[in-house]
DNA sequence: AGTTTGCATATCAAAGTTGGTATGCAGATT
DNA sequence: AATCTGCATACCAACTTTGATATGCAAACT
């Protein structure tokens, strides 16, 4: 497959959209402004490289096979990658100044984050200050393809951490989030063995805290829930649990936001008796990438308050 | 810059990579499995393209220019994206099953595809089922990239609708977050005339909700707020609004969740005597992509959903 | 049946591409 | 001063690429 990657071209990805957009070879030839034979000899050795046809070729035309799909689906995103790098190209040669773009983690963002756009706000106004909240495989992701200035994640398996700057970790510990009148409220100590049988609205596999929350039901022999609701996103759990007896594994940031301690609102955060705790975070940047001033300001109050906590 | 899209090849990424990475042009050669000279008129021979240096050279190796940065780092991001691609198009061709993915915005998420979901899963036990929560421009982009099966979304303007299949919209209406001792929480009717001056926590321009409060701001001769934040997460969201005076703006599906009228929690939700509103959201898939039987159904109990609801 | 449409193949033309080795140059190191 | 290191340039070799026109084939349409 890596020599697959190395013989595949821009304008394959080309043809195989205007091709799938279009339904028509001779269609997707002319947005290509070749000939309608050239465009054939194009996609046929394609399909030589790829090893499947891309496409059912029919008497008015073509439609495309499930790997053609795929293939069409990846080039749009692929073209549109190069319009973007094109677009920041022109940018970064016309010297257009930037903004400060930051990534965290969900505890990251509400014990450090925000509190560090405030001081910010204060010494600098107008600041354009952008910021994402997500997994840390899609903050490092963007990260690596420019879309953040740093990020306060964790570094996923498989990445070569030597192009990082890495700064002071940072743990983060888990409750459990429920509905007011959840089942599970009732008890006086919560262990893992009472959290069997419960639906879970949970982050996809393979981020920290579900590998986290996962490892400790195995320790334990406890067995995972068959239902499971995957999402990032705080809106959806919450109204998921709202309406469920479902359990949601979140930060003790979060939870203190959401269901403060002593607060009669809608959702509960438990806490079990023996805390899990997620490996720690940190603040990551690129060691060839400049911060700017901005950033560098924001980046700096954001390690204080680290410094500050622990 | 479109010409120049045309004659950019692959190699030429994996060389501004290489280089970058390395910080030598010997070693980046030695990656590419090419000699040195070889290694070196690419580069000269790419340089010419853009028009700029991308690096500059020094005795012991070479540092990229902020423009050779820049691309650096786009080129990791598109040379991920041809990765995963041919990952991808390597299981289309094995025929591996899938699950259901699904985007929304916040106020069709909360409204419509969480008790979607709950319904499938009485339906199907152990599905497998993934949300995100994310304006209408990266919910598109993920349609168009393969991300998801179908959306809850804006057509972004500039996006060819054509190769949509598109149905049932539907409006959303905005309220304004704010903590629950925000000075205006004691107005008995608030106008766009009440809201000057106060920082707002928002998402980024170009969205739909942020262009629908700034114009509602501009007819009414309402001057914008020099201070705001830029996030689509709820999270940072109330977090900010904690400790500041600031207003978010959100939908009412999100407010009745956060801030349910008649609850004593730590936000309150205001309304505006002319309601600001959102023009609508649609569920959004591909022509081209078939549906797996598991998206399908809960595609269609999303659409049971809108249709009982208005 | 005849015509039209769209894709596939054959043949030809026209360079351009690609990468090797050899060597030069400039700055750093010994 | 001599040597080393890393990048740039010259020259040469070996195809490969790319796309045109012409034509064939099969299915749909009139």
């Amino acid at each position: 497959m890596q020599n697959l990657a190395n013989r595949l071209q821009i304008r394959d990805f080309r043809l195989v959209q205007a091709i799938a957009s279009t339904g028509q070879l001779a269609l997707a030839a002319e947005r290509l402004a070749i000939t309608q034979p050239a465009a054939s000899r194009m996609l046929a050795s394609l399909e030589k490289l790829i090893g499947v046809p891309l496409f059912v070729r029919h008497p008015k035309g073509m439609t495309p096979t499930p790997t053609g799909e795929t293939l069409a689906r990846n080039a749009n995103s692929l073209l549109h990658g190069l319009d973007l790098t094109l677009q920041e190209t022109e940018a970064a040669i016309s010297g257009r100044a930037g903004s400060v773009r930051v990534g965290s983690v969900t505890g990251g963002a509400v014990g450090f984050v925000v509190p560090a756009i405030q001081q910010l706000k204060r010494m600098a106004e107008g600041a354009d200050i952008h910021v994402d909240v997500a997994p840390s495989d899609v903050l490092i992701g963007g990260l690596l393809s420019g879309d953040y200035d740093f990020v306060l994640s964790r570094i996923p398996p498989g990445t070569d951490a030597r192009q990082f700057a890495v700064k002071r970790g940072r743990v983060e510990i888990i409750r459990f989030l429920v509905r007011r009148d959840h089942p599970l409220t009732r008890r006086e100590k919560l262990t893992i063995a009472d959290m069997e049988g419960w639906e879970w609205v949970i982050q996809a596999p393979h981020t920290p805290m579900r590998q986290a929350v996962e490892e400790v039901f195995f320790s334990s022999g406890t067995p995972l829930p068959s239902e499971i609701v995957n999402t990032t996103s705080l809106l959806v759990m919450i109204g998921y649990l709202d309406s469920t007896d479902a359990v949601a594994p979140i930060t003790r940031e979060v939870a203190e936001l959401v269901a403060p301690k002593g607060a009669q609102g809608r959702f509960v955060a438990l806490d079990l008796d023996e805390p899990i705790v997620i490996h720690p975070y940190h603040m990551i940047s690129l060691k060839s990438h400049t911060l700017s001033p901005l950033a560098t300001r924001l980046r700096d109050l954001i390690l204080d308050g680290l410094s500050l906590s622990g």
